[in-house]
Formats: C-alpha cells, structure tokens, sequence
RNA sequence: GCCCCGGUGGUGUAGGCCGGUCAAUCAUGCAGGCCUCUCGAGCCUGCGACGCGGGUUCAAAUCCCGCCCGGGGCACCA
C-alpha cells in the first residue's frame, strides 16, 4: 500500500487539510506500507516559498513522518514527456480557443477546431507552447475524452497551460505548466500509489484523471473520499487565511482565531490530540461538523495530567486582610494528583497583622459585604468593605465550605495572555510562573490551560481552553 | 440549469457491501450524584438517534423506488 499527502504550499495547513495526511499516513503505517509527501506546487503564481517549510513543520509535529519527499516543479520534464506522447498519438491535443467559446461547444457535446487538427500540426503547435510562441491564456493541451459525457465538467478538460510568472523554486525555466488532473495522475502512477484519500469534492477530478489513467492502460489507485469538514466559529478557507494575514487582519498564520495547524500549536493542544479528533472522524463521505468544544474535550483529556498548577488573577483587585498570623508563605503541589513532582512556594506579604492579596477582579466583583471566602489553601476571610481596596477580616486557617477564590500576594509577576479571540488580559501570576519554560503548558486554575509564548519584554501566554 | 455525493441521538462515530444476533456501539454534550481546598480532572447513574412515504421479505437502519433536506463540482486554482 502506498499512500500520499499532495499539499499545495500556497498558505498554512488547518485542521481540515490534516485529514488526508493524518488519514492516508495511518492507513500507510496500518499496513506496512510507504507514505508519500508531494508538494503540488505546479501554479507559480501562488506558490510561497515559506510554505513548505511550514507543511513540513506541522506534519512533524503531527507525528507524521514521510518515505518519500516529491516536489511538482521537479518534475516538469515528466509532464512534458506524457504530454508529448498524448499528444503525437492524438489523445490530446493542444486548443487554442478562447475559454468561453471552447466551453460553448463543450457544453452542446461538440469539438473545436482544434480537436480535429492532424498530429503533426498538434506537435508543431506543442513546441510552441514551449518554445514562447503562445501568450498566458492563448493556447492549452486539453486531454481527449468522450463529448457525450454526461458531466461536461469532464469533457476535453485542460492539462497544461502557459503561465508565465516566475516560480518561488525554479524561477522562470519554465512556462508551460500542468494542471492539477493532469500532474496529479502521472504522478500517482509514477510514485506507484494505490489508494488516494481525499475530500468528495474532488469526485468530478477523479473521472477526469480515470479518462487519463485509460489512455496510458493504466490502473487507477483505490479512491476514497472524506465529506465536507465544517467548524462552527472557525475560519476554514485557506484564501481568505491568507488575505487576512496579508492584509493585516490576523496576527499571522498562527492567530489564535485560526484553526490552523500553527495556531493549535501555538495554544498548547496536544498533537495526539489533533490526531485523535481527526481519525475519529473516519474515512466517510458524510459531511462533518466538528466543534471546538469537541477538540477542547480531547486536548483537555491528554493534557491535564501533564499540566502543572499555578494561580493567576485576572484584572487584579487589592485585598487587605486584617488579624492575619504571622504566616511567611504557602507551600502547594505543583499537579494535585502526583505529589512527587514537588511544590511551589507562595510567599505572603506582610505588614505586622495585615496580609495585601490580589484576587481576580471578576471574582472580586461577586462579593458582597459579610460573606465568607476562601484564600485557597491559604486562610478564610469575611469581607468588610468593597473598598477600593477591598477589606477583609481573618476568620481561620481550617478548610471552611466557602467559595475559594485563586490570589496571588508577595512577587506576583505580570502575565499577559492571548485569549482565542485575540484580545489580551492582563493579570499576575504567582511568582513560580517566572520561572516556567518556553512551550511549557500549564493550568492556570480556574481560568484554563495555557502555554508560556514568551518571557521577555514580558511574560505573554496564549490560552488554550478550560 | 447540468453532473455527482450524502442523510444514525445536540455533535462525531460503529453497523449498511453479505437483511434477522441492532429495543442500535463508543466518544463528546447535557442532567444528577460521589470524590476533590479549581467552575479542572477522575468515578457512577441518567437523557437522547436509524430524514419522510411506499415497496420487496416471515424479517429492513441495512435491499428497491419516490420525495424532502444537506453538501460538493461545472477554472487555462489545487
């Protein structure tokens, strides 16, 4: 079994386009058999060169791991070898129509004038395509097939064109480029491909490339389509990702609104995680709607045990707490449920009997004069005044049945996070949290799981989810 | 308009090819409980589905027909 993955690298992978690389490399690695990456790079225009390496980048960290590396703008060569064969044996023939006229004819099932003209001319024609005789848009191989198709998207569908912008890897050596159907189907052929997955929107590219795969006797590979992916909340087109980074308007491809493969990283979720939630998609043509939600449930499942604990209070609030014991600090598991990857330490500040606290300003605002909370782990409180700044008496070390409420006192640090609509929240942090790592993803409790982005000028984190 | 694909609980999925063992699987979600010094995790219980109508058959989620609904394609993009 071979299977392979065919990006274009014309902008970021996002969680729709993994399905066919996480589904066609399981199904490889299933049966012991080769995973293929092919960069389907064949439209100069819009191929970005940095693109590549960041399909490669997310592939990785996917887990996904290729036999075979290929890139189309390679390949030229190949194409121009079919074409000419096709072509010289009149299975296609080179059509210099305009489009709509030649889709006029398409459409009542009738040739053009091209179509009819002997080989020889057809070949004299092809050289000049190659040679520079024909302008952008002035002449195309179209592949012979049967007019009277029922679907006229299949009829005489093109197979090479002349573009004449510059591309990102070979520059200008070339100005005849294939198509989609066509390089596609040498290709599959070539790299020995059984079974192509792929979104049904591609069923109508699927009869083009059989009428190709019979004019060369070849055997089709096995193709097996995936329905339509739909994410309430989450932009999937890839053109308006790329408008939106160029024009400004997201942060770049790993803008946390994006469900780009960049920007699930960025926040923390857990590849097994990405791969989990796509594989239980399966391999059906239903079309599909995937929610956050669901993605949220996966990732908190396998990064919960990992993640360590810390306190954070957004949109501070100062709290004094009078009659405070002389108390220098709190000691805390870093994860409650394995004691042995140890403890931090929050120290208290003290001025003779009173404690200064920062609670969350959305906690602080629930509070009403006389009720009773709970510094967690810490002390009971009564608040007397509302403030600013908040006061409140000591009434107890003992664990009391009150609402316990994350603060942070002497040392807090400064935390600024990315939340997934892209605004930012400021709060502070226990003084630990300085001392986290890069990449590490961590509970911020009672607010959600986050992952370290950056220590300097300030702390910033991205936030991932509850 | 033309061509094609699909419709199982709120969501995703198993089953459909080879009709019975499907009063329908698993996960998520929601509700309740236990546990927990997090509104997190874990554990337990519960809720909830075969689009509609006909047909074939002893028997249909599964096969056939019609309808309805959803999606995709009809680029000299991939």
């Amino acid at each position: 079994m071979v299977t392979r993955f065919a990006p274009n690298p014309n902008g970021p992978l996002h969680i729709g386009h993994v399905r066919a690389a996480l589904l066609s490399h399981e199904y490889a690695r299933m049966y012991g058999g080769k995973f293929i990456l092919r960069f389907e790079d064949t439209n100069p225009a819009n191929a970005v060169l940095e693109m590549y390496d960041l399909i490669r980048r997310d592939l990785r960290w996917l887990g996904i791991e290729w036999d075979e590396e290929h890139m189309q703008s390679d390949r030229l060569e190949i194409y121009y070898r079919y074409a000419e064969g096709l072509i010289s044996s009149g299975k296609a023939y080179v059509c210099t129509c305009d489009a709509p006229s030649f889709r006029r004819l398409r459409d009542r099932g009738e040739p053009c004038p091209c179509r009819e003209l002997p080989a020889d001319e057809q070949i004299g024609r092809w050289r000049g395509m190659l040679g520079g005789e024909f302008g952008e848009e002035k002449a195309v191989v179209r592949i012979k097939t049967d007019l009277r198709h029922p679907n006229p998207a299949v009829r005489d569908w093109p197979a090479l064109r002349v573009v004449t912008s510059p591309h990102p890897r070979v520059g200008e050596r070339y100005r005849v480029w294939p198509l989609y159907n066509f390089s596609v189907a040498i290709d599959d052929h070539e790299m020995g491909v059984t079974h192509v997955i792929r979104g049904k929107e591609h069923l109508v590219n699927e009869m083009r490339q059989r009428t190709l795969f019979e004019h060369l006797g070849w055997t089709p590979p096995e193709a097996l389509q995936y329905g339509r992916l739909t994410m309430a909340g989450a932009m999937l087109s890839k053109t308006q990702t790329i408008r939106g980074v160029r024009e400004g308007k997201f942060l770049g491809y790993d803008d946390p609104r994006l469900a780009t493969i960049a920007a699930l990283r960025r926040r923390g979720f857990s590849p097994e995680a990405v791969r989990q939630v796509i594989l239980d998609l399966g391999l059906t043509p239903v079309d599909a709607a995937l929610s956050w939600e669901t993605l949220y449930a996966y990732n908190r499942r396998l990064i919960d045990a990992k993640a360590n604990r810390y306190f954070f209070v957004a949109s501070p609030v100062e709290l004094l707490v009078r009659g405070v014991p002389s108390i220098e600090e709190v000691r805390l598991r870093l994860h409650p449920s394995y004691p042995e990857r140890g403890e931090r330490v929050l120290p208290l500040l003290r001025e003779g009997d009173v404690l200064t606290a920062y609670l969350a300003g959305e906690d602080a605002s629930h509070l009403e004069v006389g009720t009773i909370f709970r510094l967690k782990d810490l002390m009971n409180v009564e608040l007397r005044s509302k403030g600013p700044p908040l006061e409140g008496d000591f009434r107890g070390l003992e664990l009391m049945d009150v609402p316990k409420l994350q603060w942070v006192s002497a040392g807090g640090v400064e935390v600024e996070v990315l939340m997934p609509d892209a605004s930012l929240v400021r709060g502070l942090a226990e003084p630990a949290v300085a001392g986290l790592g890069i990449g590490e993803v961590v509970q911020f409790e009672r607010f959600g799981f986050v992952r370290v982005d950056s220590l300097r000028p300030r702390i910033a984190v991205v936030y991932g989810h509850r």
